[in-house]
RNA sequence: UGGGCUGUAGCUCAGCGGGAGAGCAUCCGCUUCACACGCGGAGGGUCGUUGGUUCAAUCCCAAUCAGCCCAACCA
C-alpha cells in the first residue's frame, strides 16, 4: 500500500478505513480465548452525538481495542436508547410545528411517529460513530425497545411483581404539569430562585408560606410541640384566610420552629412534608390543583396555580402581614424545565432497599471497583439511603406496563404472557395498563438483555458478567447503581468488574455546554477540522480529569501537528526505499538507546491502559514519538542512512512498528493506515498483537552525556546567534564524537585559538568563535550570577548539620559533587572574565 | 446541612517529599535535502493563603479563602 499523502489529510483515508474494517468483519469477537466485552451506553435517540459521547466512544474504544490487540475474544456491543420523556418532548416538539399535538394523532399514530424518529436518528448517531472509529460489532446492535429488550422486560417485572418487590400504589410523587406525567425523584432538577414568603394571617395567628393560592387545600395548621405556644394553641382552630374554612392546630416534631413564625399550614395533597404529617395525623387530603396544573377548586377554578397566586395576593392585600424575599428551591422537570408540582396519585413503585444490599455489598467487597475510587462514597450513600422507584410514566413512547386490570373484580393481572381474562374472577373483561416504564427501566438490564437474557444464548454465556461499564459520572445513580441492582437480582452476578467513570467535557470557560447558551462543540465539526484521531488524543489526553474537562480546540490543533509529524516521520523512513531485517545484537548507541525507550515505553503504556490512565498513556506516546523519535532518533540517522545504514533501518522500521502498535488503541485511523505502508503485508493492525517489550530491552543510559553536550552546543549557538551553517570547533569531550559534530554541526580540534568556554555537567565545552566581547561579558556575568547562587544554595545545604546527619547517604554525596562541579564553573567563568 | 472535586507559567493541564514541567500563546534565530502542521534557542511561576509534621513540603496533616458539582432541606 502507498502512502495517501504528503502530508496528513485524515479526509483522505478516514472513512474508507473504517468501511474496509467494517466490510472485513474486524469488529466481531473472534478466538476462544479470555473474554472481554463492553456494552456501549446507548445514546438517546433524541438528536446528535455532542463531546461527551465522543469521550465515552474514545475512552472505550481504547479500551477494546487494546484487549483485541492483547488476543482477547472482544465484544463491544452498540445500541440506542428510546429515551421515553425526552424523545416524546422532540417529537411533540416537531409536530408543534404542524399545530398538532400527540392527541390529535392518538396514541398509535404517535408511536408509529415515534418509531420513524427513532430510524432516522438512530442511523445519524450510528453515521457519527463510525466516524469515531468505534470499532463496535454493528452485527449485535439493539436498541431498548427491541423484541428481545421488551421480552427481558417483561420477565424483569413479573419477577419483580411475583417476589413482592412490585407494588402500586397512591403516593405523592412529582408531577411534571407540561409532560403530564409522574417523575422519579432523581428525574427532579432544583433550581435556585428568587421567591416570596408571605406571611399569611390566621386569625390573630401568623403562617409563612410560598404557595398561599394553596390555602383551599389546607387541613390544618401545625406547631412543633416544644413552641412555648404549642400548649395553648393545639386543639383550637383558626379560620384559613382566603377560603374562610376553619381548620384545627395540631402538634408535629417536623415543623421548625425557628422558620417563618414557626406555624405550617399542613396542605396534604400539594407538599411532601404536609402529605407525611396529613398521613400521621389521618388528615384527609384536598386536592386543588389539577394534572394539568390548574386551580380545581375556590375562586380562582380554572386558573393556572401561578396566576393564581398572583391574583391571591392581590385580592387577600389585607391578609398579608408582610412578604420576605428569600432564595428558594424548586423542583424543575429534567427534560423540560417545566416547575414540578407535588402530586397525590396511583403509580408502580419498586422497593428497593433489599435489591440495593447485594449492590453495596459487591462495591464494599472490592468485587465490583469503581475508577476513580472516591466515587465509592457517592455510590454507597444514594444506595443507603435508597427511596422507592416510581417506574411508571403517564407517556405514549416506552414499554407499554405488562399489567391487567379487570373491570368487574378491580383486580390486576400481570403476567409473561398477554393475557385474555382475568386470572382472578376468571371471568371480567381486562384492560392493560396506559402507562409505560421509566426509560431507566430497560436500560438497568442492558448488559444482558443485549445478550439475548432471559433466553440461556451462548453470548451471555460468554460476554456475562461485562468486563467494564464506562460511562459518565452524571448518571452514577440513573443507570449504574440500576444495572448494578437489577444485574445482581435478575443473574445473581454483578454485570461488570470495573465500573470507569468519567469526567464531563465543558466549554473553554468551564461551562456546561447547551445548545441555549451557543456554546455546544459538535465532534463532528472538530473532526472535520482536524480529523479523529486528534480529537480521540486529546480526549484521551483529558481523561484523567476528575470532574471537568474544560476542551480546548487549540489542544486539538497542536494534535494534528503530531499526527503530520508522525506521518512524516513514516514518510522520511520510506525514502530510503529498503527492507533490512534486525541483526541479532544492535551495536550503535543511538539504536540501542531508542529501543530501550521503547521498551520503557511499551510498559509505561501497557501499565496506563490496565489502569485506565490513558492520560498516561497518551502523555508517554506524545514524549516518545515527538521527542525522542522525531527529535533525536531520526536526526542521528540522516548521518546513518548516508553511510552503510542497515542497522539504523532495520532498527527504525522495528520501531515505527511497535509504536505504531502502542498508539492503535487511541489513533487507530492514522495508525492504520501507516503500519499499512511501512511494509507490504495482509491483515490490519487492529488486529496485529500488542507488543510486550521484551525484545531489544537495552538500558537508556550510555547516549545521556551525548544528548548533554549536544543541548550545550545547541544553547551556545542560540545565545551567540550563530547560524547553523556555521561550523563551530571544539575541543574533544566525552560522548560518541560523531554524533555530537552532526547534530551540534561542531568540529573537534585538538585545540581552540582563544576560546570561549561553557561548562556543563561537570565538563568544560570549549570553542572556537569570534564573539562580540561586549555581549559576551553580559552573557558571563548572567551564567556568573546564577552559578553563585546556586553554588550558595547547596553549600547552606551542607552546612546544615541535619541535613547530613538524616538525609539518605546517597543524596549528600549527590550535593557534595554538585558543590564540586558549581565551584569548577565559577571558577570557569571568573578566569573568563578576567 | 452533608459529601465530593478544583486552585501550579498569559491560556489548557501534567507532576505530588529532595531546589518546578508540557502543549498553545509570546520573543529571538533558521527555506538544516521527513515535516513551517517544522527546526533550534529564550523569557515567564513566593505551585490560593496561614499554621503544623519533617533534616527537607508544591507534594503529607490541619485550618482558611475562592470556584465548581452532587445530595438533603426546600412551610
Amino acid at each position: 500500500m502507498k502512502i495517501a499523502s504528503k502530508s496528513y489529510q485524515p479526509e483522505l483515508f478516514e472513512e474508507a478505513t473504517y468501511r474496509a474494517w467494517e466490510q472485513s468483519g474486524a469488529f466481531a469477537p473472534s478466538g476462544d480465548s479470555k473474554s472481554f466485552a463492553i456494552m456501549l451506553p446507548p445514546p438517546n435517540v433524541t438528536g446528535v452525538l455532542h463531546m461527551g459521547h465522543a469521550l465515552t466512544l474514545t475512552l472505550e474504544d481504547v479500551l477494546v481495542r487494546w484487549h483485541r490487540m492483547c488476543g482477547e475474544k472482544t465484544l463491544w456491543l452498540p445500541g440506542t436508547d428510546h429515551a421515553g420523556i425526552a424523545t416524546q418532548i422532540q417529537v411533540e416538539k416537531a409536530l408543534a410545528k404542524e399545530k398538532k399535538s400527540r392527541h390529535d394523532l392518538g396514541r398509535e399514530a404517535f408511536i408509529e411517529r415515534t418509531w420513524q424518529w427513532k430510524e432516522e436518528h438512530g442511523k445519524a448517531i450510528c453515521a457519527q460513530l463510525r466516524r469515531l472509529g468505534a470499532s463496535l460489532d454493528w452485527s449485535r446492535e439493539r436498541f431498548t425497545m427491541d423484541e428481545s429488550m421488551q421480552l427481558a422486560v417483561r420477565e424483569t417485572f413479573v419477577r419483580l411483581y411475583e417476589d413482592g418487590l412490585l407494588y402500586r400504589g397512591e403516593r405523592m410523587i412529582h408531577w411534571c404539569t407540561r409532560c403530564q406525567t409522574a417523575l422519579s425523584d432523581l428525574e427532579v432538577v432544583s433550581e435556585s430562585v428568587t421567591g416570596s414568603l408571605w406571611h399569611l394571617k390566621y386569625d390573630d395567628l401568623i403562617v409563612a408560606t410560598t404557595r398561599p393560592e394553596t390555602v383551599f387545600g389546607d387541613i390544618a395548621v401545625a406547631i412543633h410541640p416544644d413552641d412555648p405556644r404549642a400548649q395553648d394553641l393545639v386543639g383550637k382552630s383558626v379560620t384559613v384566610p382566603g377560603s374562610g374554612h376553619k381548620v384545627p392546630i395540631i402538634a408535629d416534631t417536623s415543623v421548625d420552629p425557628l422558620f417563618g413564625s414557626g406555624l405550617l399550614k399542613v396542605t396534604p395533597a400539594h407538599d411532601f412534608t404536609d402529605y407525611e404529617i396529613g398521613t400521621r395525623h389521618q388528615l384527609k387530603a384536598v386536592s386543588v390543583i389539577n394534572a394539568k396544573g390548574l386551580m380545581t377548586v375556590g375562586p380562582y377554578t380554572g386558573m393556572r396555580a401561578l396566576d393564581a397566586r398572583k391574583q391571591f395576593i392581590q385580592d387577600f392585600a389585607g391578609s398579608i402581614e408582610r412578604t420576605e424575599e428569600r432564595i428558594q428551591n424548586i423542583g424543575c422537570c429534567q427534560r423540560c424545565q417545566t416547575v414540578l408540582e407535588p402530586r397525590i396519585s396511583l403509580q408502580w413503585f419498586i422497593k428497593m432497599e433489599s435489591l440495593a444490599q447485594p449492590a453495596i455489598a459487591a462495591v464494599r467487597s472490592g468485587a465490583v471497583r469503581i475508577s476513580p475510587s472516591n466515587w465509592d462514597k457517592t455510590y454507597f450513600d444514594w444506595l443507603e439511603s435508597i427511596q422507592d422507584w416510581c417506574i411508571s410514566r403517564q407517556l405514549w413512547w416506552g414499554h407499554r406496563i405488562p399489567a391487567w386490570m379487570c373491570q368487574d373484580c378491580h383486580q390486576i393481572t400481570v403476567a409473561r404472557v398477554d393475557p385474555s381474562r382475568c386470572s382472578h374472577c376468571q371471568g371480567g373483561a381486562i384492560q392493560q395498563d396506559s402507562d409505560v416504564l421509566d426509560t431507566w427501566f430497560s436500560s438497568a438490564l442492558w448488559p444482558f438483555a443485549t445478550l439475548g437474557w432471559p433466553e440461556k444464548t451462548s453470548d451471555f454465556d460468554a460476554f456475562y458478567p461485562n468486563a467494564v461499564l464506562e460511562t459518565g459520572f452524571d448518571i452514577l445513580f440513573f443507570w449504574v447503581a440500576r444495572m448494578m441492582m437489577m444485574g445482581m437480582y435478575l443473574t445473581g452476578k454483578a454485570p461488570f468488574t470495573d465500573i470507569y467513570l468519567h469526567a464531563m467535557v465543558r466549554d473553554e470557560k468551564g461551562e456546561k455546554m447547551s445548545k441555549s447558551k451557543g456554546n455546544v462543540i459538535d465532534p463532528l465539526d472538530v473532526i472535520d477540522q482536524f480529523g479523529t484521531d486528534p480529537l480521540r488524543f486529546t480526549l484521551a489526553m483529558m481523561a484523567g480529569q476528575g470532574r471537568d474537562i474544560k476542551l480546548s480546540l487549540s489542544r486539538v490543533e497542536g494534535y494534528r501537528a503530531f499526527c503530520n509529524k508522525l506521518w512524516n516521520a513514516v514518510q522520511f523512513f520510506l525514502l530510503q526505499d529498503r527492507l533490512e531485517a534486525m541483526p541479532e545484537e544492535i551495536r550503535l548507541p543511538e539504536n540501542r538507546w531508542i529501543l530501550g525507550s521503547l521498551a520503557r515505553l511499551t510498559e509505561q503504556v501497557t501499565q496506563a491502559y490496565g489502569d485506565f490512565a490513558l492520560q498516561d498513556a497518551a502523555q508517554a506516546l506524545y514524549t516518545f514519538g515527538w521527542h525522542e523519535l522525531c527529535d533525536w532518533w531520526i536526526e542521528i540517522a540522516k548521518l546513518r542512512f548516508k553511510q552503510d545504514g542497515q542497522e539504523s533501518y532495520a532498527t527504525m522500521r522495528y520501531v515505527l512498528d511497535q509504536y505504531m502498535r502502542l498508539l492503535h488503541p487511541i489513533m487507530p485511523f492514522l495508525t492504520e493506515h501507516l503500519w499499512g505502508v511501512l511494509e507490504p503485508r495482509e491483515g490490519f493492525l487492529m488486529h496485529a498483537s500488542f507488543p510486550v517489550g521484551r525484545h531489544y530491552a537495552y538500558p537508556e543510559k550510555g547516549f545521556e552525556q551525548t544528548k548533554l553536550v549536544v543541548d550545550a552546543i545547541r544553547t551556545f549557538r542560540g545565545e551567540h546567534k550563530i547560524l547553523p551553517k556555521v561550523e563551530i570547533l571544539m575541543e574533544p569531550v566525552p560522548g560518541h564524537k560523531e554524533l555530537i559534530e552532526h547534530l551540534g554541526r561542531v568540529r573537534f580540534v585538538d585545540a581552540t585559538k582563544d576560546p570561549r568556554s561553557m561548562h556543563v555537567a561537570g565538563l568544560e565545552l570549549r570553542f572556537e568563535y569570534q564573539a562580540d566581547k561586549e555581549a559576551e561579558r553580559l552573557r558571563l556575568t548572567k551564567a556568573l550570577e546564577k552559578a553563585q547562587a546556586d553554588l550558595q544554595f547547596v553549600e547552606r545545604k551542607l552546612q546544615d548539620e541535619a541535613f547530613c546527619a538524616k538525609a539518605p547517604p546517597a543524596l549528600v554525596a549527590k550535593e557534595i559533587a554538585r558543590a564540586n562541579d558549581l565551584r569548577r564553573v565559577v571558577q570557569g567563568i571568573v578566569e573568563e572574565l578576567e
